[in-house]
DNA sequence: TCCTCTCTCACATTTGAAAAGA
DNA sequence: ATCTTTTCAAATGTGAGAGAGG
């Protein structure tokens, strides 16, 4: 089956802000139907009929069967492999930006463990927020849709005080990249846009600053480029003498990953605690896949017993819970925008230390505040980027379990190499100053919208989800929400 | 002090874009 | 103007070692 990311209508007036994503499946929470009234009305500019495919799917899932692991770096490391996606149903003629930003998959930190993931404790506090703009943004419709758009240069850091626009993570946690679609001339006119939404359950990666599951490592030399030389045909003799050890399982992996993909893997690996993601988001070969995967998580064989396989997977047994009720609403807060990631069943340790969240116990929706805010800051760099003004996305509130969190509200955009022009003579920039940031935030917002709901605590209704899940799948295709911005002006 | 875990760095190799030359 | 070759920055995983924490 497949079903196309068809927006649902959004009134640009309705400050409820409600934000609708498509699931892919009708069985979760959300099952109800797009009230006939939204259901392809109207406006293409707010509601289109926007598709977004990732590329390289196959990859995607090679990897995300072992458990992705991309490698974080003080300089900054790029993703392998690298976002790249397909997008189709925009207005030819009307202007697009990009973005990209990494959300945390959990409220958890990581280790491994011999040859699986488990739960390490509680996550870091979040780091400064950044989403990463597409250095062709804005362009029209047309350029998006004309060929895959390639998020190649966007790197990942470690370096909390990364000045040159890359997206800061903490190693040994989990996160997903989200690509955001916003119709809009230029960067100023983000907020009053609708953002949309796409996420790729098979994208999700654990951060780290060395591989550790070796099976990731012999899968990025084989598909890398640049690692060609660590290959077993490469010419490096010492680096094989090194692997040789390894040959035999190489060269089973090897033999494995391809079928892998699509058959299962082997069975000495417990079964994957990403198994529901390619359930439903694997197009439509579930069957294929279902209970043969290679997973490097732990305790994922005791599929039934969902509390220790969750406190082990934060994928859980059914991480369609995840990924299947988004809901974003704005932020209220002029600085202060929360983010609730909440992941339905799972008892992890996240989610009950986040019952004071308000998220509620059995909810399944994640709420995010999307209050993209670009900070206008001096750029205390000039010599490196005299340009590369950065803006960060609402600052992504924390996870309840989180413990405190950077609300600086650094929205970093690496949009050194946007368009000149797209910003005008704005300088935006992305600091770590608080002060600064929340001068910024402290606009009107209250105007325009409802009170923001406490920090915290239960969503007032008005925010509650109405998201509309639809059967959705096609494989590659992300699933989508929209919802509008900026509550608040800050430039 | 020892151990474990995580992170950093220099290294050899490859890629690919830009520059130089034919 | 076009094609080929050269140069060089950037990207890659490796493995040793440092550093923090228990």
């Amino acid at each position: 089956m497949e079903f196309s990311g068809k927006l649902l209508p959004w009134d640009a007036t309705d400050r409820t802000s409600q934000i609708f994503r498509l699931s892919s499946d009708l069985k979760h929470n959300f099952s109800l139907p797009p009230p006939p009234s939204m259901a392809g009305a109207g406006d293409s500019y707010h509601q289109g009929n926007i598709r977004m495919t990732i590329e390289d799917p196959d990859l995607w899932r090679s990897f995300h069967e072992i458990g992705t692991e991309m490698i974080i770096t003080k300089p900054g490391r790029r993703m392998f492999p690298h976002c790249k996606i397909s997008l189709s149903g925009l207005v030819p003629y009307a202007k697009y930006i990009l973005l990209v930003d990494m959300v945390p998959e959990d409220g958890l930190r990581y280790k491994w463990n011999k040859d699986k993931w488990e739960v390490a404790g509680k996550a870091e506090p979040q780091p400064p927020y950044r989403t990463y703009l597409h250095p062709d943004s804005p362009a029209p419709g047309s350029h998006w849709m004309k060929q895959p758009v390639s998020f190649l240069k966007l790197k990942l850091t470690n370096n909390a005080l990364d000045q040159h626009g890359h997206i800061i993570l903490h190693s040994m946690h989990r996160y997903h990249p989200r690509f955001h679609i916003v119709q809009a001339d230029d960067l100023y006119s983000v907020r009053w846009s609708v953002f949309q939404t796409f996420t790729f359950p098979e994208t999700t990666f654990t951060a780290v600053t060395a591989y550790q599951n070796t099976k990731i490592t012999k899968l990025k030399i084989d598909h890398n480029p640049f690692a060609k030389g660590f290959r077993d045909e490469g010419t490096n003799s010492k680096r094989r003498a090194n692997r040789s050890l390894a040959d035999p399982e190489r060269v089973a992996k090897k033999m494995n990953v391809s079928k892998d993909s699509e058959h299962g893997s082997p069975r000495d690996i417990q079964q994957s605690a990403c198994e529901g993601l390619d359930d439903e988001h694997v197009g439509r070969k579930e069957s294929e896949v279902k209970g043969e995967r290679y997973s490097p998580w732990g305790g994922a064989s005791d599929r039934d017993n969902s509390h220790a396989l969750r406190a082990e997977s934060p994928l859980g047994s059914d991480p369609r819970d995840m990924y299947s009720s988004e809901q974003l609403v704005p932020g209220q807060n002029t600085y202060q925008p929360y983010r609730f990631h909440e992941y339905g069943k799972s008892p992890s340790p996240s989610s009950s230390a986040g019952s004071s969240s308000g998220c509620g116990s059995t909810g399944r929706s994640s709420f995010e505040s999307r209050v993209p805010d670009v900070a206008t800051v001096p750029d205390h760099d000039t010599s490196s980027k005299p340009s590369a003004p950065e803006f960060g996305l609402p600052p992504c509130p924390p996870h309840p379990s989180a413990g405190h969190q950077d609300y600086t509200g650094v929205l970093n955009m690496a949009i050194a190499q946007a368009k000149p022009g797209m910003l005008g003579h704005h300088p935006l920039y992305a600091p770590y100053s608080t002060e600064q940031s929340l001068g910024q935030w402290s606009g009107a917002a209250s105007a325009q919208y409802p009170p923001p709901p406490p920090p915290h605590h239960h969503l007032p209704s008005e925010y509650s989800t109405q998201a509309v899940h639809h059967g959705y799948h096609h494989g590659n295709v992300g699933d989508w929400s929209q919802y509008p911005l900026f509550s608040y002006s800050c430039w």
